[in-house]
DNA sequence: CGGAGGATTGATCAGGGTCAATGAAGGTGG
DNA sequence: CCACCTTCATTGACCCTGATCAATCCTCCG
């Protein structure tokens, strides 16, 4: 199951000002792993013991509570999650489970925070990342707080046409059920709102949407940049 | 209106293991003031010249967007606000504005990212400040998520009651209207809510809380320590 | 004393959730 | 290779939580 050489691993922002010798140290204990699609990966609650890193596939973060459950955020290549946790050396707050086929990198948390308190540039990447995904979270928080369910659709296929390279036509990053949750509302609701938002010109067609009239579609979401830009 | 010796300051977790010169150097630029209630103090999408630090009284962040606005939190002393705009130097997502009379610190936010890169002890206490910031906000996500008004009005109460000593009584952190809107609701629904939850042994009287049948409300409210406690 | 803003209450409305039935799609085993 | 089963998506009917609108009252201040 572990492969040697994690080289997406060292060319993430959050590792590239790292040396070799640290990098290698850090990586000694760490180890990268396949799962197929719906498997539990981590539980809320749990110790935090590794920080994960998505190389391939996609992860969903989930919680729950009393009989309830959420999607919080997906994951996508290549990028770290539960970092908070792994720093604090607190439970995780949320459950991770793979979406697709994935490849996970696991690094011990404990090897992270001894890196991070010998090396400097890391330490920085840390925060930097940290404060990125603070950022990121408020943004959503706003998005849930100060749009109703169409407007938080339609504002979301903008920003994932924007991710996917800006063309008309893309695919979503999940099935309907999972992505209606992560957007705070019913797959029943979510289909409702696909089917109103034909009239400002998209189309879908299982997980592939068409955008048809960009301009109509934004005069109706009106995205702005301190709630839908990627990283500001 | 500057103040000489901000003691305050550098009592908090985050500036406690810094050594006395590297603390004089960080707080050269800084000054202290002193604002009345209800001062507008930074504007979302301005960008982040300085770190605050709430002394005394108490600040509210709050975000707008197409004529809605709605609150994100309430600051209370002794802690920062908008670190991760400082760390990343990025433009603020929120904005704030004080509710009671305050004592701000600013801090040049360039002097806490020039000390941040010296200073690994400070560098840690950061990145502990941003995950513990990071996880809180996680856990108000879920809350508004995975939670109905009443059940959010109910934990609500809980978790003031703990923050101000548990005992049966304790005052609301600021007025009804921001509280709603803190919790994501109107005014109105706030004020039938309470009502609603005297079938729990709560008494309102103004800003003052007593909860006459703890028990009772715990079984309504069901608050879960990775939503509802302090720090983990 | 008067005015402005907050709080409360009632009446009404709508956004969105729930329930149920049906259809489509993909995976499994005979 | 196909029948079957499970899961997801869609659609319709209905209901409920919570928003809106409006009127009144209260309190704090100038």
């Amino acid at each position: 199951m572990t492969e040697p050489k994690p080289i997406e691993v060292r060319q993430l922002d959050l590792f590239r000002g790292m040396d070799d010798a640290q990098f290698a140290l850090l990586m000694r204990g760490a180890y990268v792993q396949n799962f197929p699609p719906s498997i539990d990966l981590i539980g809320e609650g749990e110790p935090s013991d590794f920080l994960h890193i998505v190389l391939s596939g996609s992860v969903e973060l989930f919680s729950g509570w009393n009989d309830r459950e959420t999607s919080m955020a997906i994951v996508r290549p290549v990028s770290t999650f539960i970092l908070a946790a792994t720093i604090r050396d607190a439970p995780y707050l949320m459950s991770a489970r793979t979406i697709a086929k994935s490849r996970i990198a696991l690094i011990p948390s404990q090897d992270v925070r001894a890196a991070f308190s010998i090396d400097g540039d890391f330490a920085f990447a840390v925060v930097d990342e940290l404060a990125q995904q603070y950022r990121s979270l408020i943004k959503s928080t706003k998005e849930l707080k100060l749009r109703n369910s169409l407007e938080r659709v339609a504002n979301f296929l903008i920003r994932e046409q924007q991710k996917s390279g800006a063309g008309a036509a893309f695919q979503l990053p999940c099935d309907k059920k999972r992505l209606a949750s992560l957007l705070g509302m019913t797959a029943e609701n979510l289909s409702r709102a696909f089917k109103s938002l034909q009239k400002c010109g998209i189309e879908i067609d299982g997980t592939l949407i068409t955008i048809h009239d960009q301009d109509e579609l934004e005069r109706f979401a009106k995205p702005h940049h301190l709630i839908d830009d990627d990283d500001i």
